[in-house]
DNA sequence: AGCACGCCGACT
DNA sequence: GTCGGCGTGCTC
């Protein structure tokens, strides 16, 4: 060992691995100490491969015997990528998540920083004449056409030159001719930042005049803008909260900061896009699922170097780096989408708050709809809440009422009185908005000869029948076959449809209302990119009076002829397995609710029920969404569930039916032998559908009223787990604060 | 997670 | 005799 080495800083790196911690490496060859700085990628040896790991420390010596140090392999940024806030931010989402801080690094980095990428922004190149180049005459070039062509074309070009693109458009190889007139100092190649878009049309906008409401919801926000405070703004549907969050985005921008909106990944809209970009004058960076890998790094780093002012994105875009913070809303705060299912399971809500409060910003939690969680925190006084209570302009609250459709005669799920209530809106010259939470044609098919029933060989579930392409499809595994002439088990005929999908729902409607178009918007309907707004589109024309969807028809569409919406099967919240169905269900009926009567047109809301009379469905009804939540939450507190107690969940799935149950046995007795106190331990229990895809799944679940004593357990007992008995043999991992039990 | 090593069954 | 099954161990 060289004294060149003992004498060397040590890298921690935070490499991608299930391992917890990070990993110490010598520096790479020929790299002065001096450029090291946390933040900076390396590229290190792990084990037998390599990986791209994040610097987070450099320290003066190793807990590691020098012999097993090896040295990272190079350093591939020249500044940090990950400033001093996300490095901070990491380490504590790390330790609350109780997930590896390399995979947690690694899911902030776009995938193209995460692979090694340069974080170089696209630049673009232009081609541009010298002075030489401009004093030739291509008529002199006759022995060679391609670089007179060329010439003559960039001496009728501007002094700028001209762009590849512009280049291409002469659909002749002009890149070889390029390089010679470039070699002959003819031309010149300039390299620029590519121009972000140009301000939009109508801008500015005309003057917007804010309601009282809206005003005090404003005021109440810019007076915190340089410091941290969580404002819930709680404002039914049409109350005008996106002319808030603008009028306060302006007010960020314009003190030269930047802000960055989460919205849930439905919401992320080209018409939300617009109406940003046309209101603020300059396009927000975008950022969801949807981008390919170099737009997002483009995005990523606009929004680091501070070119861009508003970053707008989904879950994950809450761990956008920003040069200039200065504010952070989350649009339908409820949504579950904000919370990570697999892997790293974060909950982009909870992170923003913590980053608000980190960089001493305000934080802005918008939803018509609170969340039980955001709700106790306004109650213990740790967010404040904002209302705006009238909805803009002369839009009424719609009549809400429920239809009971015990004993009814149901036509296609609908029942006579929706029936009525359907033909008399579509005869006033409105339309009509339908939910049904089940997509396809029949959740089951069954023989009628001898009561089989089309079940997934792979999960506990019946396959769904789908009739547009006539296949059986599993809504768990996503298996799929094509539907059985006969019935396999007896051979006989008779295969019935049973129960009610959105594909048959809309045969109903088209067979009951054949005058008036439907459209059906649902996973399936929606699959292709542009088709939503396809459909969106015709119902804004007018084609199409019915629209029947899932609940991704409940959010953000602004649809002013609608005046009756209705929810088709209201009981599915009443008896969920889940504790937070009832809150779910009561969310879905608000959003609804305010999807009827935007505009001046009276709204009607009906819910069809097998239980009129369940006490939180008239609860919800007749005084609202506030006060079902505040009976609600009182039923949790009795119940020891959240928002009043901390949950974390361990899972542990296997091919093997017995062996998550005794692998979770073994750590309840783990963490039995711990005797950490405030912790219960409930289970182990079979997963809601034991068996999924294949696996049996079970789950242990931890209730603590002081996260502390929950977070004191994970500890000290996950990184035992591992070595458990049976712990190879199952897939296991923990959520901390699930916000699902399946 | 990936990737190696290592020790027992059916096969060109 | 080998090819390859997955149990076990390790990654600075």
């Amino acid at each position: 060992m060289s004294l060149v080495e003992t004498d060397s800083p040590i890298l921690q790196v935070a490499v991608p691995s299930p391992l917890h911690g990070s990993f110490d490496y010598l520096p790479p060859p020929h790299c002065s100490p001096q450029t090291l700085s946390p933040g900076m990628r390396v590229q290190v040896p792990f084990g037998k491969r390599k990986a791209v790991g994040v610097l987070v420390q450099i320290a003066a010596q190793s807990r590691i015997s020098t012999q097993r140090l090896r040295p990272a392999l190079s350093l591939l940024d020249q500044e940090p990528l990950l400033g001093k806030d996300l490095l901070e931010l990491s380490a504590w989402a790390s330790r609350y998540y109780h997930h590896p801080l390399g995979e947690v690094m690694s899911t902030l980095l776009p995938v193209a920083l995460r692979n090694g990428h340069a974080a170089q922004l696209r630049t673009t190149q232009r081609w541009r004449l010298t002075e030489a180049g401009k004093a030739i005459s291509p008529a002199d070039l006759k022995r060679a056409p391609r670089q007179a062509a060329l010439l003559n074309r960039l001496q009728q070009s501007s002094d700028d030159g001209l762009t590849d693109d512009e280049l291409n458009e002469l659909a002749i190889p002009w890149r070889a001719t390029m390089r010679v007139l470039l070699e002959k100092t003819w031309v010149e190649s300039l390299t620029q930042a590519a121009p972000r878009t140009a301000q939009a049309p109508g801008f500015p906008p005309r003057d917007i005049t804010l309601n009282a409401a809206q005003h005090q919801a404003f005021d109440a926000v810019c007076a915190a803008l340089d410091r941290f405070a969580a404002f819930a703004l709680d404002g039914v549907t049409g109350s005008g909260k996106t002319e808030v969050y603008l009028e306060i985005i302006q007010r960020v921008i314009a003190a030269g900061r930047q802000a960055l909106v989460l919205v849930p990944e439905i919401g992320l809209t080209p018409q939300l896009i617009d109406r940003f970009h046309a209101r603020l004058g300059q396009a927000p960076a975008v950022l969801h699922s949807g981008l390919n890998t170099g737009e997002r790094l483009q995005a990523w780093l606009q929004a680091r170097n501070g070119e861009a002012a508003v970053i707008i994105g989904t879950r994950s875009a809450v761990f956008t780096p920003l040069q200039r913070p200065g504010l952070i809303i989350i649009d339908e705060e409820h949504d579950l989408s904000f919370k990570q299912q697999d892997g790293f399971r974060y909950h982009a809500r909870d992170v923003a708050v913590w980053r608000a409060r980190q960089l001493g910003i305000p934080i802005v939690l918008g939803s018509a709809t609170p969340s039980f969680e955001t709700l106790y925190n306004i109650e213990r006084g740790r967010y404040q809440r904002i209302a705006l209570p009238a909805r803009v302009g002369d839009a009424k609250p719609p009549r809400v009422r429920t239809i009971d459709i015990r004993g009814q005669k149901l036509e296609g799920n609908l029942s006579p009185g929706l029936l009525q209530a359907i033909d008399r809106h579509l005869n006033q010259g409105n339309q009509v908005l339908l939910f049904l939470n089940r997509r396809g044609f029949a959740p089951t098919m069954l023989c009628h000869d001898c009561g089989w029933v089309a079940q997934c060989r792979r999960c506990d579930a019946h396959l769904t029948y789908h009739h547009g392409q006539r296949r059986l499809r599993c809504h768990h595994c996503g298996a799929e076959q094509p539907l059985f002439e006969h019935c396999p088990e007896c051979g006989g005929g008779e295969l019935h449809p049973l129960g009610h999908g959105t594909e048959r729902v809309e045969q109903a409607l088209h067979d009951r209302f054949p005058q008036f178009g439907c459209a059906r918007i649902d996973r399936d309907s929606t699959r292709r990119k542009g088709s939503l707004e396809q459909l969106l589109e015709d119902a804004h024309s007018g084609r199409h009076r019915i629209l029947l969807g899932t609940q991704m028809l409940a959010k953000g569409h602004h649809l002013p002829k609608v005046t009756l919406a209705a929810v088709l099967d209201g009981d599915q919240g009443l008896f969920g397995v889940d504790f937070r169905a009832g809150e779910r269900m009561a969310q879905l009926i608000t959003q609804v609710a305010g999807r009827a009567g935007r505009a001046a047109l009276a709204g009607e809301v009906l819910i069809q029920t097998h239980h009129p009379d369940h006490p939180l469905l008239r609860t919800l009804l007749s005084e609202g969404y506030h006060h079902y939540a505040a009976a609600a939450m009182a039923e949790r507190r009795e119940a020891e569930l959240p928002p009043y107690m901390n949950l974390a969940l361990l899972r542990a799935e296997a091919t093997a039916a017995a062996a998550p149950g005794h692998f979770l046995d073994a750590a309840l007795n783990l963490a039995e032998q711990l005797r950490i106190t405030g912790v219960t331990l409930l289970g182990p229990i079979p997963a809601p559908m034991e068996r999924r895809a294949g696996r049996y799944r079970a789950q242990l679940l931890l209730q603590a009223e002081q996260r502390g004593d929950l977070h004191r357990l994970l500890d000290t007992w996950l990184p035992q787990l591992s070595g458990l008995p049976g712990a190879r043999k199952v897939r296991w991992s923990v959520d901390v604060d699930p916000m699902e039990m399946t």
